[in-house]
DNA sequence: CTTGGAAAAGGAAAATAGTCCTGCTATGCA
DNA sequence: TGCATAGCAGGACTATTTTCCTTTTCCAAG
C-alpha cells in the first residue's frame, strides 16, 4: 500500500533529514526547485492528486545520499532504523575491515534494515564458532552500535590493541582498566587495561 | 539511491510474487496491461529510460496487497526480511491479540521491518518486566515466528491454556510432555502436558 | 498442425509531471 | 529602512508516461 500523502511525507521528511527545504532538496537534485512545491501536489483545480515521479525521486535520493529502504521507511512513517552493513565475525579481527575508532571500512557487504537503531554507523556482525555460546551460537548475526555508550552489564564488541575481537559482558569499569565478563562459562574473565581497548561497541540486537 | 534497472525488478518481483506476469499485475491494478512492458522501460530510439511513475506503482502495491517498504526491499534486492507488528509483553496474555494458532490478529501495531524473517506471521513482543532477566531485559523486543519448528534449545514463546504467555529455552520434548527451561534462574523449569499448550513460537531476534 | 489465449512489440493520441516564468512573502543582513 | 535571497503560488509550455490500438510472438491444448 502506498498512498499520495504517504509518498509526499516521504519527501518532505527526506528533505528535513537533509537539513534543506523541499525546494533546496529539488535544487540539489538537479530538479527544477518547484518540482516538490506544495503547490504541485494537487492539480491547479483541486480535483485531481499530482505524484512526484519515480525518476525525481531518484534523483532526489541521489542527492541525499539515502536509499531506496530507507525513502520506504520515512514515507511508511515508522521513525528509526537504518541500513546496516553485515561482516562475518571472523573477518572482523583481520586488519582493513574497521578503521580506529571501530567503525567498519570498505564497502560491498550485505545490508540489512533494523528497526531502532539510529547509530550512523551501525553494522552486524555474524557469529562464527562456539566460544561464545550458549548466548551467541555459531550463525548467529548482532547488530553493534559503535556510539552507543554501553553500561554495565550490556554486552559489547570490543577490539584490543592485540588485534583480538570479542563478544563479552561488560562489568566492573574504572578510569584504569575494564573488566569483561565472559559469556560462555568455559572461558575466564578478563581484566583489560584502559589502554588496551582500541574500541568498544553495544550490541543492540541478536538473533536467537 | 534507487536506480531505473531497479525499481523495474521491483515491479518484476512484485508481479512474479503475487503469481502474475508484469502485464498481468497491471490489468489487476487497473492499468493498461502493457504499462509494465519491457519494450516500455526504454524509450523507441533506446536512447532514453523510461520510469514507471509512482502512482502505477501505487496501484500495482494495492492489486498485490503489499506495503511500501517490502517492495522497497524487493527493489534493492536484497533478500528476505518482513514488516512484523509490534506489541507488548503484558497484552499478549490478554485475549484478544492472538487467535488460536499463536498468530497476532487485528491491526494498529507498530510495523518494524526485520531481515531473515521469512514467516508470514513474523511479530515483536516488547519485554515487560525482569521475569527473564538476565537474558531478557525490561523493554527488551523480541521477534518471534509462529511457523517454525522450535527445536530443543531454542528459545520459545508458549502460550498455555490456562492463558499464560511465557519465553523460556526449550528443554526435552516428548510425545506427552515439553520442559521449559527458565531463562531467570530464581523462577523453576515447568514441564507442561502437551495438551496445555495453546501454541509456541521461535523466538528469531532480541534487542540487547 | 492448428487454434485459442496471454504476453509483449510498436506507434499515435491523451493524460500527467516537470520546466520556465512572474509575482508575492518572509527572513536575514547591512 | 532598504536590500538580497530563499521559499512558495500560479500559469503557460514542454517532456514524459499512460492509454488505446494493431500486430507479432510464444505456449499449451485440442
Amino acid at each position: 500500500m502506498l498512498t499520495h500523502s504517504q509518498i509526499w511525507r516521504g519527501v518532505d521528511r527526506l528533505a528535513e533529514r537533509t537539513g534543506l527545504s523541499p525546494s533546496g532538496l529539488a535544487r540539489q537534485a538537479g530538479l527544477d526547485p518547484t518540482t516538490f512545491n506544495p503547490s504541485k501536489r494537487i492539480s491547479a483545480d483541486g480535483t485531481k492528486l499530482r505524484w512526484p515521479s519515480t525518476e525525481s525521486i531518484a534523483k532526489a535520493l541521489a542527492a541525499a545520499r539515502l536509499g531506496f529502504e530507507d525513502f520506504a521507511a520515512l514515507a511508511a512513517g515508522a521513525a528509526g532504523g537504518r541500513s546496516v552493513p553485515l561482516i562475518g565475525f571472523a573477518q572482523a579481527g583481520s586488519h582493513g575491515y574497521f578503521d580506529d575508532a571501530g567503525f567498519p571500512v570498505g564497502a560491498g557487504w550485505e545490508e540489512v534494515r533494523f528497526p531502532g537503531v539510529d547509530d550512523e554507523d551501525a553494522y552486524a556482525l555474524e557469529i562464527a564458532g562456539d566460544s561464545m555460546a550458549p548466548v551467541y551460537r555459531d550463525g548467529d548475526r548482532i547488530v553493534v552500535a559503535p556510539h552507543a555508550a554501553p553500561r554495565r552489564g550490556d554486552r559489547v564488541v570490543v577490539k584490543t590493541r592485540s588485534g583480538e575481537v570479542m563478544a563479552k559482558e561488560l562489568g566492573r569499569v574504572t578510569n584504569q582498566s575494564v573488566e569483561l565478563v565472559s559469556l560462555n562459562p568455559a572461558y575466564d574473565n578478563r581484566v583489560l587495561d584502559t589502554a588496551d581497548i582500541v574500541w568498544m561497541a553495544r550490541i543492540v540486537w541478536a538473533s536467537q
